[in-house]
DNA sequence: AAACTGACTTCTC
DNA sequence: GGAGAAGCCAGTT
C-alpha cells in the first residue's frame, strides 16, 4: 500500500471537501492538489467516477463557471439543477464564481 | 517507455 | 461573443 496518495486520491478528498452551495474549477482542485495546471488531469479523474457518492462531482465546473462533463442523469441538466438546489448562484447556464465559487477557510 | 486520451485553460481570429 | 488551435497534466493502453 503506498503511504503517498496518488493525484486521483487527492482531487476525491478536495471534492469531497466542498460545502453545499459552493462549487470549484478543475483548476482550483488541480492546484491545491499540488499541481497547477492538471486542470485536465482532474477532469479525468471525475470521468471514471461519474456517481462514485464519495465525490460530489457536480460541484465541479470549468474556469468560467460553464458546467462541463457529468455522464449520470441528464448530463449537464441534472448538474445545473443540483447546484441551484443546493443554493448556487446561476447566471444563465453558468454559475456565478463571484458568489459561490469554494473558497478554502482555515 | 512511448503514444493516445480527456468532464481543462488560454490565446487568437 | 462564438469558433478554432495550442499547451498543459495525469492516467490508460
Amino acid at each position: 500500500m503506498s503511504s503517498q496518495k496518488s493525484f486521483r486520491d487527492k482531487i476525491y478528498d478536495l471534492t469531497k471537501q466542498i460545502p453545499r452551495g459552493k462549487v470549484a474549477t478543475y483548476g482550483q482542485l488541480a492546484q491545491l492538489a499540488g499541481s497547477p495546471g492538471a486542470a485536465r488531469a482532474v477532469g479525468m479523474c471525475m470521468k471514471i467516477n461519474p456517481n462514485a457518492p464519495i465525490v460530489p462531482c457536480h460541484r465541479v465546473v470549468a474556469a468560467n463557471g460553464k458546467l462541463t462533463g457529468y455522464s449520470a442523469g441528464e448530463g449537464i441538466k441534472t448538474k445545473r439543477k443540483l447546484l441551484v438546489k443546493e443554493g448556487v448562484s446561476f447566471l444563465k447556464d453558468k454559475v456565478d464564481l463571484e458568489k459561490s465559487q469554494w473558497i478554502i477557510s482555515l
